[in-house]
DNA sequence: GCCGTTTTCGGCCCGACTGTTTTCAGTCG
């Protein structure tokens, strides 16, 4: 069946391939192709649904889709192809989707790359690459050649390892259809993706069962499974659809405290766990917690081995061996902020500039998720792809919010904001009175993102010195698995953020930025943080779990995240 | 190829940066 980003990424690939061509007004129509698979990818709705109910009228209803991309889709669904890609994917027999996934290489190139040293895809880039034969094409020197060695040491560097937001709801569909089929009487995700890491490299799920053999079996039938790679009794390891590897073992009760401690991890955590048991007296390992005597004394819940170790039970999210041993021994592990407690999203996004829900639509599903307010901070004009606004349309655009505030009376606040360019001198790309009107300015650093450690780190700062500024955002521009971050002195930026009262930003987007480890570094500065999910349409407000499990793994507690506030309580946070 | 409070044709985001050039092409956001 084809999925939706089955054909959003057909879409996309139609536009790449689209790009190569010259007939007039081309762009445009790879700009309709782009638009298309946008929508298409963020919608929740399967658009198998869609076409079944309503048939092609239904599909012309989706924003970006008109008669012929509608055509396509239908021609898709019916027979599993689509003549337009085919005809393409005939004239430019490469893989595009893979060689423009490279950070620097696109179509352009990629069209160069195949038509000289007949490369179709990575293996023949890299192939190339060492036989120094990549020199010889025109327009590609060594800088050139520098780039794509480090975009593809990046993409290997993260090969095989996904997302969580991409693996931990494919987890916990496969729990559902595991506790929903009676076999087993419980079943848990641990692994890296029960700590929330913001990758892993695979998903590990234990499961409390008498009947091993029938769970093996329906666990390699399930629909999210490719292929099975090895099934046994006690433990089965498929290639799951989204190309990870997937474990479960099913467990006697007895054991599965133990299980869930152990493959919970991670390793260095485990190591230190394991030197206080036989420091103690006892032996741990995935099976049980032994005494001297060989009897296993903890069984069902793993709370109870850190408990007879003489520890406190610490958040999956913390077991990174930073100090939580050593915490947990004293009995002093930090409360951590949690999902619940989050009352509102402080950088969101509309269709006024690069989003795909309106104001009122993002304010309605925000409500409908309990959030007191939500903050409205569209792009400035700087950031010209996103359609970003000047002073006179934020004019207009913020008599339009309180327009909706007055309509919405009471059922949620939508703060006036911004996410503001911090310009390549450090200046803010709009002017101070505007600035001063809005109630919540967030601050992001779009473009000339090679400088130096320096000279960025003034830039941010010269921002935040203007006292203007109520977020930072996503503060070292990184993207997972496909940007690195910035140069910048975290430490000199927390300085002015103290000084003039900025929270650092947790974005639960592909971001994930600050990471764990940057929130460890400068929450020692009394600086606030704000866990947002840069929502572009509504579907993205479900990332803030991700954001949340960010914060917990820098140790953050409600105390430390603003957007824990009540609404009159972060009003007075954010004035001046 | 999509869209319409400028509605069935004509407009749709384009400037900065980089690396390669010597006047520009490709990529990115």
């Amino acid at each position: 069946m084809m999925d939706n980003r089955t054909i959003a990424d057909m879409f996309d690939e139609i536009a790449d391939m689209l790009s190569l061509e010259s007939f007039p007004n081309v762009q445009f129509e790879v700009r309709a192709y782009r638009k298309a698979a946008l929508i298409i990818r963020s919608m929740q709705e399967p658009i198998y649904d869609i076409y079944g109910k309503g048939g092609l009228e239904a599909l012309m209803e989706i924003p970006g889709v008109g008669k012929s991309i509608a055509a396509s889709i239908e021609e898709c669904i019916k027979t599993g192809k689509m003549r337009k890609y085919e005809m393409l994917r005939k004239k430019y027999p490469f893989s595009m989707r893979e060689l423009t996934s490279i950070a620097g290489l696109g179509p352009k190139t990629a069209l160069l790359l195949y038509r000289k040293l007949k490369i179709r895809n990575i293996a023949d880039l890299k192939k190339a690459i060492a036989e120094n034969r990549i020199g010889n094409v025109e327009g590609i020197r060594e800088k050139s050649i520098e780039q794509l060695r480090k975009g593809i040491d990046l993409m290997e560097a993260s090969k095989g390892r996904m997302i969580i937001s991409d693996a931990l709801p494919v987890a916990e569909q496969i729990i559902k259809r595991l506790t929903g089929s009676g076999l087993v009487e419980r079943a848990l995700v641990a692994g890296s993706a029960r700590r929330m890491r913001e990758t892993v490299g695979d998903l590990d799920i234990l499961a409390i069962s008498p009947n091993g053999e029938q769970v093996m079996e329906f666990f390699s039938r399930m629909p999210e499974v490719e292929s099975t790679i090895m099934k046994g009794p006690t433990k089965t390891t498929v290639h799951l659809k989204i190309g990870l590897n997937c474990d479960i073992r099913v467990l006697e009760p007895k054991s599965f405290g133990a299980a869930v401690q152990y493959f919970t991890g991670s390793k260095d955590h485990n190591v230190q766990v394991r030197t206080i048991a036989i420091g103690k007296g006892y032996k741990l390992n995935e099976y049980g917690l032994f005494d001297k005597k060989g009897r296993n004394v903890v069984h069902e819940h793993e709370e109870g081995i850190y408990e007879k170790l003489g520890m406190q039970w610490m958040p999956p999210e913390m077991r990174e061996a930073r100090g939580e041993v050593k915490l947990a021994q004293q009995h002093k592990i930090p409360k951590l902020v949690e999902l619940g407690n989050i009352r509102g999203d402080l950088h969101t996004h509309s269709v006024a500039t690069d989003g795909q829900s309106t104001i009122e639509e993002m304010a309605a599903s925000a409500a409908k998720m309990g959030y007191e307010y939500i903050a409205n901070t569209d792009h400035t004009k700087s950031t010209r792809v996103a359609n970003g606004m000047n002073d006179r349309q934020f004019a207009a655009h913020l008599d339009k919010i309180d327009r909706l505030n007055d309509k919405l009376a009471g059922k949620i606040r939508i703060l006036k904001g911004v996410e503001c360019d911090i310009l390549k001198d450090g200046t803010l790309d709009l002017s101070s009175s505007m600035l001063k009107k809005m109630d919540c300015v967030v601050a992001a650093v779009h473009s000339n993102m090679a400088m130096e450690r320096d000279e960025m780190t003034k830039r941010v700062a010269k921002a935040l010195e203007t006292g203007l500024v109520h977020i930072l955002a996503h503060p070292t521009g990184r993207i997972v698995g496909v940007r690195e971050p910035y140069k910048i002195d975290l430490e000199k930026v927390a300085e002015s953020a103290e000084r003039n009262n900025v929270a650092f930003e947790v974005n639960g987007q592909q971001r994930l930025d600050l990471n764990d480890t940057n929130i460890m570094l400068v929450s020692k500065y009394k600086v606030g943080f704000a866990i947002n999910t840069d929502a572009h349409n509504t579907t993205h407000f479900a990332l803030m779990r991700y954001g949340v499990g960010t914060a917990r793994r820098g140790w953050l507690t409600e105390n430390r995240v603003i957007n824990t506030l009540p609404l009159e309580r972060l009003l007075k946070t954010l004035k001046k």
